[in-house]
DNA sequence: TCATTTTACATCGTGCACGATTTAATATAT
DNA sequence: ATATATTAAATCGTGCACGATGTAAAATGA
């Protein structure tokens, strides 16, 4: 059936745009900070729980060791982590802030929200948004196919 | 306020995670055809229509050209498009699809539907996020903040 | 006409993002 | 107890994605 395919097609553009839009619009904010869009996601995750484990970090962010390796490591560089071998397990590491980095929380939050705050539109119903793109990600994350 | 930057950073992470998921998909599907996403949204635009200029390729997709024309580049290699220089204008480049990439189409697009068909589920309302999608893309689209 | 600006494309450097492979540590299964 | 398997990170290669810069062609303007 031609309809349903065209639908699915223009979908995966439209979600695909706009995650380009947002990580643009947050690169913006971002910049002044020297943090990429994916450094800020990884810094949410270890504003929310210090000392976690590598894996754990790529866990909540679904990222895998290739991709998050190179940007902790760069973290690391700009003084913002540490990384310290697990005594009870020498296999894992645990990440941590940096003082640097837990007071970069509050300037960084509020250049985000006053953004947002800024861009508010009204045609944007983000609550229902919300619901329809996490229902969609719980299905992408119960199939695995 | 609090309430109203946690949403926003949870929106551009379900953003962030459904066009990495879609992304993923698709991937999949593509693999055997020697096709990235990005390579197939290509093919997306030629399919509808053909011969047309690099600029107006990387208009519809929102790619630049620092994106775009090492992709067309692979794309030639790989012979599934040629690249010929205008006659009205010596600096545009047509693009047109190969033989090859315009028999593809039914495969591919078959290969897609099927795999949209086995995973159909009733939890998404993909008419209700695409309209939200929309909204959002097109409210990116007017503020160039 | 001729200098200036704009446009279309090419190139370069950085940083994701992914799958595949490797290494070391731990868990398991005889 | 020891071979096997699994796990946590690191590394590698490919391919986006972006901004900045360069180049040539075309359009603009005094």
């Amino acid at each position: 059936m031609e309809h349903g395919l065209k639908l699915e097609q223009q979908l995966c553009f439209e979600v695909y745009k706009a995650s380009s839009n947002f990580t643009k619009m947050y690169a913006r904010v971002l910049e002044p900070f020297g943090l990429t869009f994916t450094q800020y996601l990884v810094l949410l995750v270890l504003w929310e729980d210090d000392h976690i484990l590598m894996k754990d970090i790529g866990q909540r962010l679904g990222l895998g060791t290739g991709t998050l390796n190179p940007i902790i490591n760069r973290m690391i560089a700009q003084g913002r982590l540490t990384k310290a071998q697990s005594l009870d397990d020498k296999r894992a590491w645990i990440v941590s802030l940096s003082d640097k980095a837990k007071a970069e929380h509050e300037p960084i939050s509020r250049a985000i929200h006053d953004k947002l705050v800024s861009c508010a539109s009204p045609d944007v119903d983000a609550v229902e948004l919300m619901k329809n793109l996490k229902s969609l990600n719980a299905f992408f994350g119960e199939m695995d196919l």
